[in-house]
DNA sequence: ACTTTCTTTTGACAATTGTCAAAAAAGGAA
DNA sequence: TTCCTTTTTTGACAATTGTCAAAAGAAAGT
């Protein structure tokens, strides 16, 4: 819980009663490899920090493709943000890639304790904010830039994906097929 | 003002008070067609309601082309969203393409009410993720689907935008040349 | 080591989209 | 209207990327 403590101190420290009955409301889990979180058609109840390992966000598309959209590592705070924001059922699988630790907690808690700390509302706001802007940077990207742009710049903030996650999931991620992905990175 | 209410009541409806302590620190802008709102290099230091009009938000290239990558109308909020958040200077330029009012409030001013009023700052988070939702569906149109695909959703969600705005802005909003989208336009 | 399975690479070809240049059309101003 | 400017369309061609199929390589299990 020490990992969580941190992560949320660099977005916006919170005083310690309100960090008192968020870790008592947290849950851990834990997941091996290749099962899931979340399955299309749920409701996503929860909202995750994800403590160890790792986890990708995908659907399936109309043509039977699995379609990745993110990737979340240590240190990231996951859900199925539609479904858990909207309350309706989603298209979105979180699969998990590694053995994983998470911690979580449900929306209706979480939004009791909004009540009880507007401290921790403020934290989630900022914490949304900054993963608004992340999005965004993804968004120009993948509007403006070459297959190869993309490649490079994610080489270049994320070096860590390409260890870790399979080539045809990074292709997706990216917005490519896996052979251009794969003829990309001979010729560099 | 109204137009703000109406729009904030959709998202979450506040008390009475908070409304009077926001509508008090709101300034109202009016700019003619072809002026900026923001420009690149700036630290945007303003939120803002767009009553009436509408605007663009995009940036220049490495290629000195320009990108753009959202429109603003009625009843949208406007802000040069990762220089607003960061407090740092940003690329965007945002621009008055039809004559336009709007509702101002500082960056600070809006921190103010957020200690005075629970309410607002609840208000905003809860806007914030519902504009989240909304990046997230153009990242996954961006992702995963052709340019006619991207034109032909713009055309079912946002048809309007295709009466108000030329071509070739709405062609790089899509990511695709110009040419492509007369091209693709003509076939439908 | 030997299968078996999954992942990555390669080749051949097709489809999509971009670029450059010019023509046509539309809109504004005098 | 006429002129001028901006926007949109069209043509020809090039570059990028996708698709399908097969081969090569790597990882996991026995």
């Amino acid at each position: 819980m020490n990992a969580l403590f941190n992560c949320i101190s660099q977005y916006h420290p919170i005083s310690i009663p309100a960090w008192e009955v968020l870790s008592e409301a947290l849950t851990q889990v834990e997941l091996p490899k290749n099962s899931f979180l979340v399955r299309e058609g749920m409701v996503c109840n929860n909202l995750y920090f994800l403590e160890r390992g790792c986890l990708r966000g995908y659907y399936n598309n109309q043509d039977g493709k699995e379609v990745t959209y993110w990737f979340g590592f240590e240190n990231n705070f996951i859900t199925s943000f539609y479904s858990f924001i909207s309350r309706k059922p989603g298209i979105e699988n979180i699969q998990v890639l590694e053995d994983s630790t998470l911690w979580g907690i449900s929306f209706e808690t979480l939004n009791q304790l909004f009540d009880q700390h507007h401290d921790l509302e403020r934290l989630v706001r900022i914490i949304n904010e900054q993963y608004y802007i992340r999005l965004e940077e993804r968004l120009m990207a993948m509007q403006f830039k070459t297959a190869r742009e993309r490649y490079e710049q994610l080489l270049g903030t994320s070096p860590h994906i390409l260890q870790r996650i399979p080539l045809g999931q990074i292709a997706s991620y990216l917005g490519i097929s896996q052979e251009t992905l794969s003829r990309i990175r001979s010729q560099v």
